[in-house]
Parts: structure tokens; sequence; C-alpha cells
DNA sequence: TTTCATATTGACTGGAACGGTCAATTTTGA
DNA sequence: TCAAAATTGACCGTTCCAGTCAATATGAAA
């Protein structure tokens, strides 16, 4: 077990220009082809800092990796299993998914990269380590709702799907409109307003 | 312009080989990560072939935009303006981009990323040349489409979205179960026949 | 079978970029 | 004021890059 005290000893915002380099590098380029100097150039830190932080690059991987375990898993606190309403319970996610995303810009698209992730260096640490806590999420997100509200003879499992891909549909173009927009408060308004938009059209369609 | 006489001489199918293997690197790495020696060890060819049938790695770069932009150009001609149902229309373009991946697995994530390149050496010759033909294609997809098919108060834009992203979402799970499948024409059936059940539920949702 | 132009190979090049080091310098706070 | 801690970036050996080219293989014409 790594302890990050060099890294966790620096100042929060330092710690956020860093993960956030680091996270941009390894979703363009995998793990592998990523470059410490272009993270150090994106952090705007010298190279000796960055291996002062973190020993080597893995580590500084691995670092993100459990990083991201932990945003799961506050994720998957937060959902509340007395809401068994679908589409509540997935825009209480969606949102707090946009404000992960407000301090940490590709989080999850990094997350999402681990799953394509081919270096044998960090392959099996993914899947021990990553892997059972997002199906633990999934899961849960899942749990306990009222299926009932569906029309009869409709494929709950597909309209779940139509359901994911409006979601992070929505996400991405959300996120391209993001620059422009300096108030955080606002456009998680926004965020949510225009979700609901999405929900209530695909609500009339699969509810009864 | 470029003339890619040696490699047109080739045999289609080794042609092929090759077309995937620049492809499926250039979607992984981007212009400038690409490695040529990654490719020749995939495309089964050595690299003073590569660097025989095109001169340089550019050119190969420029060859596949030039390619990309006549299956596009294909792709629109095969456009039924005299269908104006917009499911309908939809349909068929999935089906004729479905059969472009059997031949050409990434053919349509590679045009894809060609909007995040940042390669200044082949940027312009993106946007010069890809985007034009991209924009006229998705104008004529959507023209003369009989709207008033709708319900009212329906928002069209993002119940198109949503069409889209299920397409797409489709296209992604049917491609990861390709693997297994060896009849192709079997697998465009399937492939309809999976998107009509989306379609009907979309369709309910959002038609009169 | 011989000949010869063409197609293909992969070892090789100079140079760029890599992950990681460390002596020198700057910052910090007592 | 000054020593400890934090930060820097030039530097190291190594690896990988795009592209070259002399050597070899191929195949059709004679």
């Amino acid at each position: 077990m790594i302890i990050y005290s060099k890294f966790n000893n620096l100042k929060p915002e330092k710690q956020k220009q860093i993960i956030n380099a680091a996270i941009k590098e390894f979703v363009q380029s995998g793990f592998e082809k990523a470059s410490t100097n272009e993270i150090v150039k994106r952090a705007n830190i010298s190279k000796g800092s960055l291996f002062n932080y973190f020993n080597s690059k893995k580590d500084l991987y691995l670092y993100l990796i459990e990083y991201g375990s932990q945003v799961i898993m506050n994720l998957n606190e937060q959902i509340d299993l007395s809401e068994t309403d679908l589409f509540k319970r997935i825009e209480r996610v969606g949102l707090q998914k946009f404000y992960v995303q407000q301090k940490y810009p590709q989080a999850f698209d990094f997350l999402a990269s681990t799953k394509q992730e081919e270096s044998v260096e960090v392959k099996d640490i993914i899947k021990q380590r990553l892997n059972p806590i997002y199906n633990q999420a999934m899961n849960k997100l899942y749990k306990d709702i009222d299926y009932s509200k569906f029309r009869e003879g409709i494929d709950i499992e597909k309209a779940i799907e139509i359901l994911n891909w409006t979601m992070f549909g929505i996400g991405e173009k959300g996120l391209k409109e993001l620059v422009t927009f300096e108030d955080i408060g606002k456009f998680g308004e926004k965020y949510l307003e225009e979700w609901n938009v999405y929900a209530e059209l695909l609500k009339y369609s699969f509810y009864k």
C-alpha cells in the first residue's frame, strides 16, 4: 500500500491542477503512451516535483485509480434506495456526477478509459480494484426500483439503455458548453432543467 | 493532388488489411503519436512496403481522409428524399453504416476521431475536406422529413438527439457482439430487428 | 530455363522523446 | 538569520520514431 503523503500535503488547488493534468493525459494517450513531460507542463510544475510527489508514472496512475474508486463509492452512498422512481433516481446521480465534473472535468472519461486500458502493468489492478466497485454501484442504482410504473410489454432493459445513452449524450453536450459558463450553481440548475425535458419525453413513452 | 497508384494496384484484400491496420492505430493514438511500426505489424507487411505505397505517414493519413470522404458521399447518395418518415430514413442510413463497418470496423470511429485531431500538420486538411462533406450529409439526412407526424409541443431537435444517441448506442453494442457472428447477412437482419424494437419505443413517444 | 524488371523485406539511421535522477536553487517559517 | 524542506530543470541512458536502401524474392516474358 502506497501512502501519497507528499502529495496529500499539497494545497488542494495544486492537487487539483496535477490530478486534472494527469487525467487529461491518461485519457488522451492511455497509460503507456502518456507523457510525464506533458503532465508537468499542463500542471505547471517541474518534472522533479512530480517524481517527488509520486515515485513513478505507475504510482501516479494508481493514485488516480484509487481516487476514482472513492469518487464512485461516494456516488454509490448518495443513492437513495427509498426513492423508487427510476427517473428521479437517475436524475440525482446525474447531478452528482455533474458536480464532480466541475472539479475534475474528465474524471468519468478517465474511469471509462480504464476499461480499454491494455498495458499489462496496470490492467490487473484496474480489474481488481475498480471493476467490483463499479459493478456494485450499478447494481445499487437499479435496486428496488418500482418497475410496475412501466407500460406492459415494454422491454425495461432496453428502456434503461436508452435512458443511459441519453444521459451520456446530455453530459457530453453539457461539457462542451461548459467553457462559456462561469457560475457553477446556475449551470447545475440548467443541467437539471435540460435533463427534465428529455426525461419528460421518455417518461411519456415508457410509463403507463 | 497525390495519386496513390502503387497502393491502388494492390489486391483489394491487402488494401483492406492495411487500411484497417492504419485506421485502428490512428483511432487509438491520433495522428502524431500513431506508430507506423505498429501499423505494418498489424497489417502484416514490411516497413519498406508501407513507405513504397505511401511516401509518408502524412500521405497515408490523407489517403484515409480521402477514402472516408468517399464513404460519406456514398452514404449521402443513398439517402432517399422521397422517404419522408424520419425513423425509416434513419433506419436505412444506419443499415448502410453497418455494412461499411463489416469491411472497415472502425471506419466511423476514425471519421469521428478526426474532429478531435489536434496535429497542425493535418488539422486544416480535415477541416477543408471532411467537414463540408459531413455537414452536407447531415443536412440531407433531415431534409424534407414530415415533421407533422410529431406530437404538438415536442422539441423535435431533442427528439432527434435521443434518436442519434440511441443509434450510436446500438451500433456500439452491436459491434461488441460482432466477434461471435460469422454470417454477415444474418447480422444485418438482426441489427435491423434490434433497431426496430428501440424505434417502436421511441415512435410511441414522439409521434402523435 | 533464363532473364530481368518489379515488389518486398527488415536492418539500419539520426534524432526526438521517454521515465527518472539529482545537484543547485528558492521558499518557508522558527 | 539560517537550516530544513520544497522546487527546479539540465541531464542520463534508453527506447522508439519516421523514413531509407541495399539485398532478396517474385513472376511474367522470352
